[in-house]
DNA sequence: TCTGGGGTCCTAGGACCC
DNA sequence: TCTGGGGTCCTAGGACCC
């Protein structure tokens, strides 16, 4: 059996555990520039607020409905995320942490009882971190989410199904009519894999609840759509086709991206942004030990400023040899920007991307095209560089972010006026469990 | 005025090769 | 009139997830 734990509205559930003002309260975090909504308490759902969803739509319910809303504070959430994983891992044997808030359990040859089990979990969460979480079990990672899904929705909409399923849901421990029953209730697009397009072209085949997916014919699935949706298919009936991945193999693509705060309209705005969003990136990607064989960047108009000219630049630059080396990525994205931007738009959101990834050690030898003694010199001045990044990441994660930049990136600091991109948070709250300096003060 | 930011996988179609 | 065919690699785009 698989177990999926999860947080519940895990953004807004880190906020409240250090502002109790916050419980009870219709809670919205917003995403970076304070822009759009992207978690809400089920006080928010309950008043409409929707994911995802612009913020300027619904800042009329501060007022009207006492909304709440926080910056988001990914430092908080990452550092909480890490605590309630670690609860996690203590009551199955393999882990698969698959998202910031989510878990996938395996109890593969565990014989406990799973009711009890999860139980025993939530409360553990709770009293160490603070944070609400809802459990599901099921024979199929699928059928775990789907059970996940059904207790949480129990515990917000009661009477929508059974009461004893919320909270902790066990399909194991159902009768084949229970089940049946559950899922001919719940809507097929609830179903993990099955997105917005593909419920739409069920349902206009007749296939609207889960029971009624289960029942279809695999093979016109598979043919109508793809192997992806038919390995669903055969999730949903029980035969296992996702295992548990407790190792996850190290990224294959790295992105930093941002909305600007202010559009951009002139060149060296864009390519301070993007060498910023380059550098971040390349910390990421030195993180995990990998390099890079490409650098791309893309800054594009807003689509949602119909007056605007409309104008979106993505190109992807290869790299001669794979690098981490921040100052070359920065300077072949500095290059293709330069080569590609064009005056008069109004550019309102930029990002960089790194690709073509590769562990360290593993670049293979366009140095043959050398000589051996410029060979050397060059291993020896990547060698070199290879230390000065590994220094440079190292005194930002002690001092704090930016402590040391590289001049390219650095010049942009002390010119504010081409710094509009830089993200806005004017609700953040403090970031207790990371910085000795914002940690929560208690008085007696 | 103001519209998120990360990721993954699959597929179709073109380029290229023999 | 009539212009091979099959395999592989790569990329772009579209679907999904949180």
């Amino acid at each position: 059996m698989y177990g999926l734990i999860d947080g519940n509205n895990f953004y807004v559930s880190c906020e409240r555990v250090f502002a109790p003002r916050l419980v009870g309260k219709p809670v919205v975090v917003l995403s970076s520039n304070d822009g759009a909504c992207i978690a809400r308490s089920n006080e928010a759902k309950e008043i409409g607020v929707k994911m995802a969803q612009p913020w300027f739509q619904v800042k009329h319910l501060e007022r009207s409905a006492g909304l709440i809303a926080v910056s988001a504070n990914h430092e908080l959430y990452g550092d909480m995320s890490a605590r309630m994983m670690d609860v996690e891992a203590r009551y199955a044997p393999r882990q698969e942490v698959y998202s910031v808030d989510e878990s996938f359990l395996d109890f593969t040859g565990v014989c406990d009882d799973l009711m009890a089990t999860g139980k025993a979990m939530r409360a553990a969460i709770l009293q160490e971190t603070g944070l609400p979480t809802s459990v599901g079990f099921g024979a199929t990672k699928t059928l775990a989410k789907l059970a996940n899904h059904i207790g949480k929705t129990a515990d917000r909409k009661p009477g929508l199904y059974p009461a004893h399923l919320a909270q902790v849901c066990d399909f194991g421990r159902l009768q084949p009519q229970e089940l049946d029953a559950l899922f001919a209730a719940t809507e097929v697009g609830n179903v993990w894999g099955v997105g917005k397009k593909i419920t739409e072209k069920l349902k206009a085949g007749g296939i609207h609840t889960v029971l009624d997916l289960m029942r279809a014919d695999s093979a016109q699935l598979r043919a109508q759509f793809s192997v992806t949706l038919e390995k669903t298919l055969l999730e949903l009936r029980g035969t296992s086709c996702m295992e548990v991945d407790d190792a996850p193999a190290p990224r294959q693509q790295i992105l930093v991206s941002r909305s600007f705060g202010t559009a951009i309209t002139n060149v060296e705005g864009i390519i301070e942004a993007c060498s910023e969003f380059v550098s971040r990136a390349a910390e990421r990607l030195r993180g995990q030990g990998s390099l890079a064989g490409a650098v791309g960047i893309f800054f594009t108009t807003s689509p949602f400023r119909q007056n605007d000219r409309q104008h979106s630049v993505n190109v992807t630059v290869p790299l001669v040899r794979p690098t981490a080396d921040s100052a070359v990525l920065v300077s072949a994205a500095a290059a293709a920007v330069r080569a590609h931007f064009r005056h008069g738009f109004n550019y309102a959101k930029a990002g960089a991307v790194l690709t073509d990834l590769r562990p360290v050690g593993q670049e293979q030898g366009e140095l043959d095209l050398f000589s051996s003694i410029e060979q050397e010199a060059a291993a020896h001045t990547e060698a070199a560089r290879a230390k000065l990044m590994t220094a440079m990441d190292a005194l930002n994660h002690r001092f704090g972010r930016d402590s040391v930049r590289l001049g390219s990136t650095a010049a942009a600091s002390s010119r504010d006026e081409i710094r509009v991109w830089a993200t806005k948070q004017e609700r953040r709250s403090p970031r207790y469990t990371t910085r000795w300096d914002e940690m929560l003060v208690v008085r007696a």
